[in-house]
RNA sequence: GGCCCCGUAGCUCAGCGGAUAGAGCGGCGGACUUCGAAUCCGCGUGCGGAGGUUCGACUCCUCCCGGGGCCA
C-alpha cells in the first residue's frame, strides 16, 4: 500500500516495462529517489542481459512527465531521479489525507477480537504482563488503521487453583496468619485483607486501573467459570472418548501433538480442566461474530497454537479465523544480577513500579520497539536513569518543535505546491513520510508493530535534518515547507499513537 | 528426548531475496546574536560456523556450535 503518486508511478513503469515493478528507496543517493529491481527479475524470463533490458526501460521512463532522469546502475537496476512537481504532488496527497494518511490498507473490513494480557488475577500486572498488553494493543491499534472493527477482550480464571490459593492467602492474612507456602506472599495481599469481602474482584479493579494507566482499554472481560459451565452445549460438536475415567479431545486427528484431557476423571476430582474452557471460550468468540480472534501470549504458551487450530477444526470452523500471536518473555535485571519475576515470592516488579520509575511513554516504547521474537532484558535501573536518553524523546521531541513553528506562524498559509528546485533533505523528509503507508500495512499484516518505533526514529531524524537547514517561515518557500512540517508533525503523531505513546505539543 | 525463540558494531537492537549491512546508547572532535541545541555534522573493515539453492543470501534449506524457554 503506497502512496497514490507512488503507485501512479509504479503503474507507468509497470506499463513501459510489461511486469509489475516495485519502487524502492535506495540507500545511496546517488542511485536516485526510487530505484527498480525489475530488468532483473525479467533478464531470465526474456532470456535478454538485464543491462540491456535496464537500458530500453530508462530511454522510456525519461519520457514520462514524473521522471527528470533515469539511469542504469551495477548489474541492470533502473534508477529514478523525479521531478519537484512529483514532490509537490506527494506531499498535497499526504495534506489531503490528513489524519487518514496511511489508513484503510485492510483489502477487506474484519471484526477483529484482540485478547491479550489476561492474566489471573491473583497479583498485580506485572511487567511480562505489560508485554503481551504492549505488543497486543499495538496490534490492535494497527488493525484499526488498517481499517478493521477491532475489540479488545481480557479473559481471567475465577476459579482455578492459582485462585484459591490466592484467596486462601488473604484468609490467612485476615486470621493474622502467614499464606500458606504455595499462596501469595506480597504486600498486596495484606492490603486486600484489610478489605471486606472476595478479593478477586478489587484484584481486577486495581489490573484494569493500572491496564488504563498504560492506556489499554479493554471493551469486555471473559470469566472462565462462566464458559466451562456452558461446556455441556458444545460437548457433542467434539470429537471426544473416555480413558481411565477421564474425557479426551481427540485433537491429535486434528493436528495437534497429542490428546488432551478436558475433563479430569473422578479420583482426580472429575472437574473440567482449562482446556475445556478454551475450546468454549474459541466457538463462543467466533459465535459471537467475530471474523478473526486474535490470542496475545507469551512464547511458553507456543504449544497452543495447534491445540487452538485443533479445536477450531474439530468445531467445524476455519482455523484461519484463529490466530496466536507469541512474544518471547521479558526478564528483569537489578544490576548484572538476573531478578525473576516470581509474583509468589512477593519480589515482583510490577507494572505501576515500572511506570512510576520510567513513565508510560518510556515503558511503552521500550516493550514494544524490539520484536516479538526478540527476548528483552530489562534492566530496571539502567532504563530509569537513562530515561532522558531514551529514542522516545527525541522522536517526541520532533513533534513538540514542529508544534512550536505553528505556534509562531500563526494563521500563515500552508501548502504543497514546491518553489522551485527543491533541496536534498525537502526531498529526503517527503520520501520519508511517502513510506508510511507501506510501512503501517507491513507492519498491520506482519503483526509486527516494533517496525513503527524504528520508522518514526527515521522520521524525525530527517525532520531534524531538514530544520536544521532550512528556514520554514521566511521567503517564497514558506508554505510549501509549512505544508512539509504538516506532514510529519501528522506522520510522527500517527506513530506515537500506534505505539500507545503520546504525541506532545510542548516538552 | 521432542518442540519454540535467539546469535548482526563495545552495549541494546533494525534488516523477511538486491547495489558499499543500518539506528540508538557509550566514546572522540566540531556547530547556536536568527523559527525549540531534548538538535545537527564528522569519526566504525561487525552478520556464530560449514555446506546448499540463486544472476544475487544477514534474509530461504540442511547440519553443527552457543544462549534462552516450553513440554515430556
Amino acid at each position: 500500500m503506497s502512496p497514490k503518486t507512488l503507485d501512479r508511478l509504479s503503474q507507468a513503469l509497470g506499463g513501459l516495462a510489461g511486469a509489475a515493478v516495485e519502487l524502492e528507496r535506495p540507500s545511496d543517493p546517488a542511485h536516485g529517489d526510487y530505484a527498480s529491481n525489475v530488468a532483473l527479475r525479467l533478464a531470465p524470463l526474456r532470456k535478454q542481459p538485464p543491462r540491456e533490458i535496464a537500458e530500453e526501460l530508462a530511454h522510456a521512463a525519461e519520457k514520462l512527465p514524473e521522471v527528470e532522469r533515469a539511469e542504469v546502475a551495477g548489474p541492470g537496476f533502473l534508477n529514478l531521479w523525479l521531478t519537484s512537481a512529483w514532490f509537490g504532488e506527494a506531499l498535497a496527497e499526504m495534506l489531503a489525507a490528513g489524519t487518514e494518511y496511511g489508513s484503510g490498507s485492510a483489502e477487506r473490513r474484519e471484526r477483529i477480537q484482540v485478547e491479550m494480557v489476561s492474566a489471573n488475577p491473583t497479583g498485580p500486572i506485572t511487567v511480562a504482563h505489560a508485554r503481551n498488553g504492549a505488543y497486543g494493543d499495538s496490534v490492535a491499534r494497527l488493525l484499526e488503521l488498517a481499517g478493521h472493527d477491532v475489540e479488545r477482550e481480557y479473559y481471567y480464571n475465577d476459579a482455578g487453583l492459582q485462585v484459591e490459593r490466592f484467596r486462601e492467602s488473604v484468609e490467612a492474612r485476615r486470621r493474622g496468619e502467614e499464606p500458606p507456602e504455595e499462596g501469595y506472599h506480597g504486600d498486596y495481599v495484606k492490603d486486600l485483607a484489610a478489605q471486606q469481602g472476595d478479593p478477586v474482584a478489587p484484584m481486577l479493579q486495581q489490573i484494569e486501573t493500572t491496564l488504563e494507566r498504560f492506556r489499554i482499554h479493554f471493551d469486555t472481560w471473559a470469566l472462565q467459570s462462566e464458559l466451562e459451565q456452558r461446556l455441556g452445549e458444545f460437548l457433542p460438536r467434539l470429537d471426544t472418548y473416555e480413558k481411565d475415567g477421564a474425557v479426551w479431545a481427540r485433537s491429535s486427528a486434528y493436528g495437534d501433538d497429542d490428546d488432551r484431557v478436558i475433563i479430569r476423571s473422578p479420583e482426580q476430582g472429575g472437574r473440567p480442566t482449562y482446556r475445556a474452557a478454551d475450546i468454549v471460550y474459541l466457538a463462543e468468540k467466533l459465535d459471537r461474530g467475530y471474523d478473526r480472534a486474535i490470542y496475545v501470549l507469551g512464547s511458553d504458551h507456543h504449544g497452543t497454537r495447534k491445540w487452538y487450530a485443533a479445536i477450531a477444526r474439530m468445531l467445524g470452523y476455519d482455523p484461519e479465523r484463529v490466530e496466536v500471536l507469541l512474544y518471547q518473555l521479558v526478564h528483569l535485571v537489578r544490576g548484572s544480577q538476573l531478578a525473576r519475576i516470581s509474583k509468589r515470592r512477593g519480589d515482583i516488579v510490577t507494572l505501576d513500579e515500572l511506570i512510576d520509575e520510567i513513565g508510560v511513554d518510556a515503558a511503552r516504547w521500550y516493550l514494544v520497539s524490539r520484536g516479538p521474537d526478540q527476548t528483552i532484558d530489562i534492566d530496571v535501573e539502567l532504563a530509569a536513569e537513562k530515561t532522558a536518553k531514551n529514542p522516545v524523546y527525541y522522536v517526541q521531541y520532533s513533534h513538540a518543535r514542529i508544534a512550536g513553528i505553528f505556534r509562531n506562524a500563526g494563521d500563515a498559509e500552508v501548502g504543497s505546491g514546491p518553489p522551485g528546485e527543491l533541496a536534498d533533505e525537502e526531498k529526503d523528509l517527503i520520501k520519508r513520510l511517502a513510506e508510511f503507508p507501506g510501512i503501517a500495512a507491513e507492519a498491520t499484516e506482519r503483526r509486527g508493530p516494533h517496525a513503527i518505533p524504528n520508522y518514526a526514529i527515521r522520521v524525525a531524524d530527517d525532520f531534524h535534518r531538514f530544520y536544521t537547514e532550512h528556514r520554514v517561515l521566511d521567503g517564497d518557500s514558506q508554505a510549501f515547507r509549512l505544508g512539509l512540517c504538516r506532514a510529519s508533525q501528522a506522520v510522527v503523531a500517527r506513530c506515537l499513537d500506534l505505539i500507545g505513546v503520546e504525541a506532545p505539543e510542548r516538552m
